[in-house]
DNA sequence: CTACCATGTAGACAGCGACTACATCGTTCT
DNA sequence: AGAACGATGTAGTCGCTGTCTACATGGTAG
């Protein structure tokens, strides 16, 4: 029998690891404080000490997956390539991080966040449309793809992204392929912007 | 005070009823079995005579929503105008839908359905893709778009939209109008199919 | 008329989040 | 060095929840 120290030490970081692990195989609704309390070995109220609520927990998840989904978004922006194949490789990067971790993007896109969190997620959220106007601007600029409003353009491409996204990380595309569903939607995306876009033109 | 007969008679319709309104306010984590036995003056236990568990309650949310939803698109998708007119009509009215029901879209493309009404679901889900697919069929042999697989196209739209819809109903985007959102979202599809996309080129 | 069965009630149970009072211990001030 | 303090843990309690059970009611079919 190992003598456990009265304080854990790293509890924060070991409740939201674990955490990660829960929603991903029980979901957000699954996520019990006083059964992760228990899979760390600490008191049910020890959690309490670090997130004021459920809410707060999940929102430090909805934090840390912000962050982790930015990192994979900003490497797959500077990959090699031409502007069309880091496009997709960003698409893809995007795609990809949620279908490894469904749930965890479900909660970052909750919108029941306390107040108090839910400017610091926004600011963290919006990260990825900027990294996808910085890559349309270069690309009008180089001319691959024609003149309109970079802001509007990329919110386009962020919803359409966005809804792979989701669709692909509940498995509702129906039977294709996830690859194929990615491609097909950076196809008609990056066709579109070539030819452009009335409702970017008022730029 | 009114005499209550010992049976209800509609309960099930009542507290789907109730339900619907519960989860717009409240969220679906928000909905209690016995909060809701109580809005409608029956015993705790009474909801479980028609719906086995919580989970049994949400399935059939999500079941009335696909109903509702689907009746939406229909009736758009045989407005007046255009192909291109009508495409954006079924556009506007499934965003529309998920505006006015954010929480009702959520539960149904959850993922945690029971088994026996998953089936029916992804039944009466798919319903959108397959009026999508009918449309963009017509444009093509009406010369309005370039050839490429339907279903991979009504795909790519079904997936464009549903991101734009869940983005509007949480208020994600950032800032930006919605009615602006799904011109962009519409105008960059359309452009995209008008001149074709590669990968839906192996038909 | 009676037996049946769908639909209601009432009580019990364990698990949950949240709150409280108290225990432990590293740090900091004197 | 020693005392005070604050951060972090424990333990107990409360009302709420979903689910299960046994029982009550009353429409309907034989």
């Amino acid at each position: 029998m190992i003598e456990q120290p009265y304080h854990h030490g790293k509890l924060r970081e070991a409740l939201l690891e674990r955490a990660m692990e829960t929603i991903e195989v029980a979901g957000v609704e699954g996520l019990s404080l006083r059964q992760l309390a228990r899979d760390v070995n600490v008191s049910h109220g020890a959690p309490a000490k670090h997130f004021r609520d459920r809410q707060a927990l999940i929102d430090a998840l909805a934090m840390a997956g912000f962050e982790l989904m930015n990192h994979r978004i900003l490497t797959a922006s500077e990959s090699e390539g031409s502007l069309r194949e880091r496009f997709v490789s960003v698409a893809k990067a995007y795609v990809g991080f949620a279908v490894a971790h469904p749930a965890l993007l479900s909660v970052m896109y909750s919108t029941k966040h306390h107040t108090d969190s839910s400017a610091e997620l926004r600011s963290t959220g919006g990260q990825g449309i900027e990294i996808a106007k910085g890559m349309i601007i270069e690309a009008q600029e180089a001319g691959e793809l024609a003149a309109g409003n970079p802001e509007t353009l990329a919110m386009v491409c962020f919803v359409s992204l966005h809804g792979a996204a989701l669709l692909a990380a509940g498995k509702h595309l129906d039977g294709m392929p996830v690859e194929a569903a990615v491609a097909a939607t950076t196809d008609t995306l990056w066709a579109g912007m070539t030819v452009g876009v009335p409702a970017a033109q008022s730029s």
